[in-house]
RNA sequence: GCGUCGGUGGUCUAGGGGUAUGACUUGGGCCUUCCAAGCCUACUGCCCGGGUUCAAAUCCCGGCCGACGCACCA
């Protein structure tokens, strides 16, 4: 570990530490691992981030959000597969002290892979939060007590297959049906790490694409994306670039439909400022696919402290969870296909980007940050886009004398009455307070001085250049919203 | 979960058995006609619990938290 890559560590978590973005939750009960609060600011940034995926998802592709439950029974998780491959027993060896899954390799008495040590019982490796859901009944019912059993959701996404039939009748029984959702997913992590990385209370932004299998390489929108140039690393070969339509036609990308969501994740990540320098997409070898998958690609971001790491998944589910859950419940997941001669029933595939919502925050905040030397002092900035900045801009009276503070005042009531999120400071000299908004980013910051008195023009000075631009106050609110 | 190292104002840090150092930040005041200037002033701290000791932030034990390595990451 370079100390260049330390001292970056230290001035991300530092700054957004500082200044109220986010921290370790619990601090004064001597905090839990895994747990962040996002303070006011984090909290700003982190709600322009989920509007900003909302529109690109939810107006851009035309997809519904809906609003389901973080506790589920656990029915939906025996049904999922969650139950079985997140609550094994583990074993771990008493030579090399490594932890093992209990599998039909390796189990306890039997001899460790690596040192061939013996394997002994190291308790229930259970990713999901168990809780109980009201007073069961019959103690010593043991189907009763399985009954009351609830887990926290470890992705959001069964809520939308469990909601799966009460969804194709909201869309008319047509196919294809996108549905999407934002929210907290659980995960109980053995040694969560590194800040935001690995959390045990996260947040997912999940969208559900319901296809008809047949219409996977027919997306009605791929013209649109398919030259889009990919930074590509195939399960099995040698990172390449190419576009979108090559990597299907060459069957890299399984399908046209994925291949036209792994197109839009990179359009979505850019747009919010992820550096199209430091993405990738990274194609999961068959060992490592989740239980569900058929195909699945990550996008994952360079990172300066923690190397390549993923923040996005896209992955092809197949009918694995309809079907499950089809099969579970006793309930008909199948949609009828009507043509005039004929009508077919099938089970839609499901396509899955599913966001790290935490860790895109992360990566914003890295990737965002930039320092140089300005005269004598170092200037800090973080180039967040315009969209996501926590505050939009700021006002100033050049000079702490009550005429110009209550022209800035007026005008910072003008701005907050246009919805802006403007902030006002007096406080300190007139550069030291464009330092304070550079560093947690605010774009634009607005200064009244005396020449504001005799013509109602103001100076908007930009954070990236700190060039200004002379603007009558009544269009302020146009510069900043451009 | 194992191992190594660590935890001092809001942040960064010096120190380390006898009332804790400095810088920055922050609040108030002065000054200031555009990029962290200067002056005055104020607030704030030894992770938690137990032990040793006349005395523990300092030594010992345990816990919690963090960084790193190993393992884990469906």
């Amino acid at each position: 570990m370079s100390s260049a890559k330390e001292d970056r560590k230290d001035e991300v978590a530092e700054l957004a530490l500082r200044r109220g973005f986010l921290w370790q939750s619990f601090e004064i009960y001597g905090g839990a691992a895994g747990f962040y609060d996002y303070g006011p600011l984090g909290a700003l940034l982190k709600r322009g981030l989920e509007t900003e995926w909302r529109r690109f998802y939810g107006i851009g592709e035309g997809f519904y959000e809906i609003e389901a439950t973080t506790i589920a029974p656990r029915d939906v998780f025996e049904a999922s597969g969650h139950l079985k491959s997140f609550a094994d027993m583990a074993v771990v060896c008493k030579g090399c002290k490594t932890f093992f899954r209990v599998d039909e390799r390796i189990n306890i008495g039997e001899r460790c892979p690596e040192c061939g040590g013996e394997l002994v019982d190291a308790g229930e490796f259970n990713l999901m939060f168990q809780t109980k859901i009201g007073v069961p009944k019959g103690e010593r019912d043991e189907s009763a007590q399985k009954k009351s059993e609830g887990y926290l959701r470890p992705e959001t996404a069964q809520g939308i297959f469990i909601n799966f039939p009460r969804l194709l009748r909201f869309n008319r029984d047509k196919l294809p049906l996108g549905i999407i959702q934002i929210g907290k997913a659980y995960r109980n992590e053995i040694s969560p790490r590194k800040s935001l990385i690995r959390l045990r209370e996260f947040t997912m932004a999940e969208a559900e694409i319901f296809v008809d299998p047949r219409e996977k390489n027919r997306h009605p929108k791929f013209d649109t994306v398919k030259d889009r140039a990919m930074r590509l690393v195939p399960g099995e070969g040698e990172e390449t670039e190419m576009s979108v339509e090559a990597a299907v036609k060459k069957g890299i990308i399984a399908n046209e439909y994925l291949g036209y969501h792994v197109a839009k994740v990179g359009e979505f990540l850019e747009r919010i400022g992820i550096p199209k320098d430091k993405l990738r997409f990274r194609q999961h070898r068959k060992d490592e696919m989740a239980h569900y998958a058929r195909d699945c690609w990550d996008a994952e971001f360079l990172s300066e402290r923690y190397g390549w790491m993923e923040i996005v998944g896209v992955a092809d589910r197949g009918d694995y969870d309809l079907s499950v859950h089809a099969s579970f419940s006793n309930t008909d997941m199948s949609v009828h296909i009507q043509s005039d001669a004929e009508q077919e029933k099938l089970i839609p595939h499901v396509i899955e980007p599913s966001f790290g919502i935490d860790r895109i925050i992360y990566a914003l905040l890295e990737s965002s940050l930039y320092k140089e030397q300005v005269g004598k002092e170092k200037r800090k900035v973080l180039r967040f886009k315009k969209e996501i900045a926590p505050i939009k801009a700021a006002v100033f009276p050049l000079l702490n004398r009550d005429e110009l503070k209550e022209k800035a005042k007026e005008v910072f009531q003008k701005l907050r009455e246009e919805s802006i999120f403007v902030e006002y400071d007096a406080s300190g000299s007139i550069g030291r307070r464009y330092r304070r908004q550079d560093e947690i980013g605010t774009p634009y910051c607005v200064t009244i001085d005396y020449d504001t008195l005799e013509d109602d023009t103001v100076t908007v000075r930009e954070r990236d250049t700190m060039e200004q631009v002379r603007v009558p106050v009544a269009e302020v609110k146009d510069v900043l919203l451009l």
